[in-house]
DNA sequence: TCGCAACTGCCGCCCGGCTGCCAGTCGTCC
DNA sequence: GGACGACTGGCAGCCGGGCGGCAGTTGCGA
């Protein structure tokens, strides 16, 4: 059994060394976002990190034409906003919290200078980084390549094998999303998305219930189940082993 | 006079500090690859990173259709493979040399050890990733949001900004481009991109001369020469002076 | 408990861009 | 110098999917 690269989320604050923790935390200050909240905004200057306790929170970008496109999601132990902090330039994305949320906001000054001072969690930091370097490469293929309903596919995919949970005898992606939000990750309007999936539920793929997706499919739940595997921790990874097939 | 993030190439063996740089290029080996030949491929393990001392090297996605995505080019000094070493799993992305090139290999596992005992240099990592992010983040919100002209327009602006010289009173990119590769880098087809060239030749906002992109129109040129600022080096950014209107 | 706002579901129209095709030009290697 | 391959340029046809519109449903807050 292999697990994809995707499958696992990362999370961060639960990876950091012991003797790092700590210390980190106490750099920042909690604070509480409600559901709806703006965490920061495309353009605005960028002075923090941010580690999010609890919640979930959208990162995405805003287009010329109101248009969002959803990068990724963040979950708890999650760090965000890091990528502008180490540029000059405003920020590139927005943050907006999708359920009341806590989070830790580090000086991002006061962030760099504890990553030179802690050689393991800047190597986790890069490891954040490289990972999301490669979400967004693959999402920039899907969308160039695929059609919508590709890209629907290859989003359940991914959506299961990383959030999704056996509950009940149940495969569900415990994420409410509205089909808005769905479109937005896979750049296209709320009108094809919801007649792309009512097609998937009336071909007995899927059924949302709740605003969640259940994996009705036997097929793609057993090929979900079997990606996802133990949590891989990336600083312990070795090239042992076979190659995940692509 | 304001500089975009885009617009500083990221030459990041000069922007290694002095007591790093020996040591970092003496981990390696050199190699040669001729123009064409393949550096890396998607599916790979992924057991090295790469500094282009000499040349051009593209970095690409293949989809399973055939169509290439051009992530971006790589320039001399800079670093790239760099992404998918740290996680487990095989390489996401290909590159190939566009020209005759001499590069750099170095063992991930040595890269990795020096990093944790180079701060300055693990930041310098960091610092890259981050603007690659940002860079795909650009890329995927333009490829949703606007058509093939808007693309192809902020193509232009992104390759004059980066890598436009003025010479003999013009305003030319240096780097010769065929129509598929213009193509591959925004998401469309041969035909397509050789029909809005077409257009925007007749319209006078460029000449492609040798298959060099040369700048035109006295509106354009303009705003590129003034975006065009003196490279950032993102280490010593402060959020000081005005952020650049995005 | 009511009312509004957000969300879902389904039309039909229409246009941007992909596919396929072919002809002309340029560069390069025999 | 000739031949071949790579690249450019343009045209016809078709279709995926964006957009506007509207009705029905859900759920939240007053």
């Amino acid at each position: 059994m292999v697990s994809s690269w995707f499958a696992s989320p990362f999370d961060f604050i639960a990876h950091l060394p012991e003797t790092d923790r700590g210390a980190l935390l106490a750099l920042g200050r909690s604070r509480s976002a409600p559901k709806g909240a703006e965490i920061f905004h495309a353009g605005s200057p960028g002075g923090h990190v941010y580690l999010l306790e609890d919640g979930r929170v959208k990162i995405f970008h805003q287009s010329a034409g109101g248009r969002e496109i959803i990068q990724w999601f963040c979950f708890p132990g999650e760090i965000f906003g890091v990528a502008e902090v180490s540029r000059i330039g405003p920020r590139g994305v927005s943050a907006q919290a999708c359920a009341d949320s806590s989070i830790i906001a580090i000086d991002h000054r006061a962030f760099r200078a504890f990553l030179r001072e802690r050689p393991d969690t800047a190597m986790l930091v890069i490891d954040v980084l490289a990972s999301r370097l490669r979400v967004l490469g693959d999402l920039l293929s899907d969308l160039s390549a695929d059609d919508v309903h590709g890209r629907l596919m290859k989003l359940l995919v991914r959506l299961g094998a990383r959030y999704g949970k056996q509950r009940d005898g149940q495969f569900v992606v415990d994420i409410p999303l509205t089909h808005q939000e769905i479109a937005d990750m896979i750049g296209t309007s709320r009108q094809t998305a919801t007649t792309e999936l009512g097609r998937l539920r009336r071909e007995g793929v899927l059924r949302i219930e709740k605003h969640c997706i259940h994996i009705e499919d036997p097929r793609l739940r057993r090929s979900l189940v079997s990606e996802r595997g133990p949590e891989i921790i990336p600083s312990c990874a070795r090239p042992a082993g076979p190659a995940p097939a692509r």
